[in-house]
DNA sequence: CGAGCGATTGAAAAGACTCAACCACCGTGG
DNA sequence: CCACGGTGGTTGAGTCTTTTCAATCGCTCG
């Protein structure tokens, strides 16, 4: 079931089983936040959320975007410093807190469950290294087509692969992750609608061609 | 001595010593490149290196700085992929390389090694986001104030505290850690040098007024 | 000495941001 | 049931930052 800790078993599984705690979080009650100790990990059992970092002015920047089988939390911790970020409930979730020492006992009897988390932690990273380069290099066209793309990819469509991304996000929201202002996200959105790229229902957006948009992203690699 | 490998010891120790291979590499010289296979694991005795990582029409982004006692390349083989990033030395360098397998079987027999090295990728994916954020937010007089007042801080002074940073970037590599224009970043190092704030000599740069930089650079957190 | 590369400067254009106003939708309370 | 207020979305105009293109300068290496 759960991509990271699908490997766990036995006597490590009951122990996780035991000390483990559940929640549910509706939209936008926040999982964790930026500044606080880290007190676990936490393992997404269904539903969305926003992984996002305060900046310059209050202005917030979404680092990840999590959805049902995704841990989060782990990079403070293994860190050893408080979190610099803080997750927020796109939806009604469920989310399971593994306390802190239970992860780490995981981590030291576990070889195999070390080099999941490591290999998790190298994808991140890859990630967000790309995404620098994006943000240096790419202007705010490229940056949103790319965005999008990537959102479908991580929640995918409603109602056949034709249909809307699904995930509500704010204008803010978009434009938080793509990284611009509010007004010029919206401007750039409009000239998408325009070139019949993708459309817009309320919240939900639609691609309408993927490979127009695809070519518009200007991905890098 | 090596602050991630520092641990290592017995017999493991041993083969790590024979199997590992030393090299150097002169200034300009590519320690492994993007977009091939990582083959092992490199440990920075001596010398400087910049890692970058080549985005839209060829323009570089360096992503990260190393020095002796640095690991590079873990990030690739532990991911499982081709290095996203290219290596190369800015000053004459020695350099081990650890072969993946023998890297792969201390992580397996090792579980304070497994810990260092998430601690490892745990600080790179955090320092990621933060240049993620700055990125996005805050304008090129603030990016490259932080810039410089962090090459400071990896690579330090020449002749006391008040000496130039010790390492030899060109206007361009600075242009592509920042995340500019080559024109707008030696327009802006003009302007601190016009507000005293830094000088430059041939292409050192030293820190004039570090107080004043740092209120410059307006760093968030 | 000349070629060439990196650094610098200037000027014009493009991209993105800010400020301000307006619109549309939604839930609330009268 | 409807008026109201509020929030989020959209549009316009003007400004500022940053980029781009072009030209010049200075230094170093053959």
């Amino acid at each position: 079931m759960n991509s990271v800790l699908g490997s766990i078993e036995g006597s490590e599984l009951d122990a996780l089983s035991q000390s483990k705690s559940c929640g549910m979080f509706k939209r936008g009650e926040v999982v964790f936040e930026q500044g606080a100790q880290p007190l676990g990990i936490y393992c997404v059992h269904s539903g969305k959320i926003k992984v996002h970092r305060s900046g310059d002015e209050g202005r917030d920047q979404i680092v990840r975007f999590a959805k049902g089988g995704d841990v989060l939390g782990y990079r403070a911790l293994l860190a050893g410093e408080p979190y610099a970020a803080t997750a927020t409930a796109l939806e009604t979730s469920t989310i399971c807190c593994i306390p802190r020492a239970t992860f780490l006992d995981l981590l030291k009897s576990d070889g195999n469950f070390s080099m999941d988390v490591m290999r998790l932690l190298s994808g991140d990273l890859g990630n967000a290294e790309r995404q620098i380069v994006n943000l240096a290099q790419k202007p705010v066209r490229e940056r949103l087509a790319e965005t999008l793309l990537a959102l479908r990819e991580v929640y995918g469509t409603e109602n056949g692969p034709d249909g809307a991304i699904s995930v509500q996000l704010s204008r803010e929201d978009l434009a938080n992750v793509v990284g611009t202002a509010t007004e010029t996200l919206v401007r750039t959105i409009a000239d998408l609608k325009r070139e019949d790229l993708i459309a817009t229902d309320k919240k939900k957006i639609r691609i309408l061609d993927h490979a127009g948009l695809t070519e518009v992203a200007n991905v890098i690699d």
